[in-house]
DNA sequence: CCAGATACCTTGTTACGCAAGGTATCTTTC
DNA sequence: GAAAGATACCTTGCGTAACAAGGTATCTGG
């Protein structure tokens, strides 16, 4: 019966659009402070923000996985003496090099769509 | 023997990224002022913007098309005295009222991004 | 009529975020 | 000690958007 009940398509599919390119910032960012394990980011991000970004882990895995191969995290597996192992990312040298660069990055293009989406203008 | 000589990977590629789901807000942005035709709307771009942001006229067609679609904006022929016909493009109501959401949307991404972001963090 | 400029449009590639589903390990309960 | 549940990690397939590259049509100037 829902033939576009819960479509609107619109409004649900921006905000996933928008988080492109952020989300290896964002995980990064997570993990400056020190290391961290996969479910930990997901619910630090969750956490952090209020609820108003998120991942599933689905998605979250990936961009560890892209991290690392890019030696940016390193990894280490730690089996806690309650529960299942578990996989803690840190970041590199080259991990902070690059957050550094990705915030940089991120803060310019965000001044620039600010700026563009500033109305005032004055008569040219 | 350009093993990656001008890929680059990293660095090129983030700002598509970044851009992604931005680019109809930046456009119904550019057509809020009034009616544009295409190629206009890429120099508007480039020139309002310093150059930070662009696009080529094959990335901004589909996006005009996709906003006519969905009945953002209406369209318009005209050929000028000296030139070739140009197509114009004009906000509809909806069109404005999607700005307003996107607008919206955006700049709740943005805080929420910036926020999580900013370095300081008080003792718990 | 031909070269060049203007303007519009199409196709194929690439990459990412995500839902859905899967695997493995540990804990609890009976 | 088997079943059930929780924790944690990982993979696959899909949809979509930005882009480069290439194509078409119209007008202007020599």
């Amino acid at each position: 019966m829902e033939k576009d009940g819960e479509r609107a398509e619109g409004r649900k599919g921006i905000e996933r659009e928008l988080k492109r390119g952020s989300l290896e910032l964002i995980v990064l960012h997570l993990l400056a402070p020190g290391e961290a394990y996969g479910y930990e980011i997901v619910s630090k991000l969750t956490e952090e923000t209020g609820g108003s970004l998120e991942v599933t882990d689905g998605t979250l895995y990936p961009v560890l996985y892209r991290l690392e191969r890019a030696g940016f995290v390193s990894v280490r597996w730690e089996t806690p003496q309650r529960g299942v192992p578990r996989k803690y990312y840190r970041l590199t040298a080259e991990g902070r090099a690059e957050l550094a660069a990705l915030t940089q990055e991120w803060t310019t293009f965000a001044k620039a769509m600010a700026k563009l989406l500033r109305p005032a203008r004055e008569g040219k």
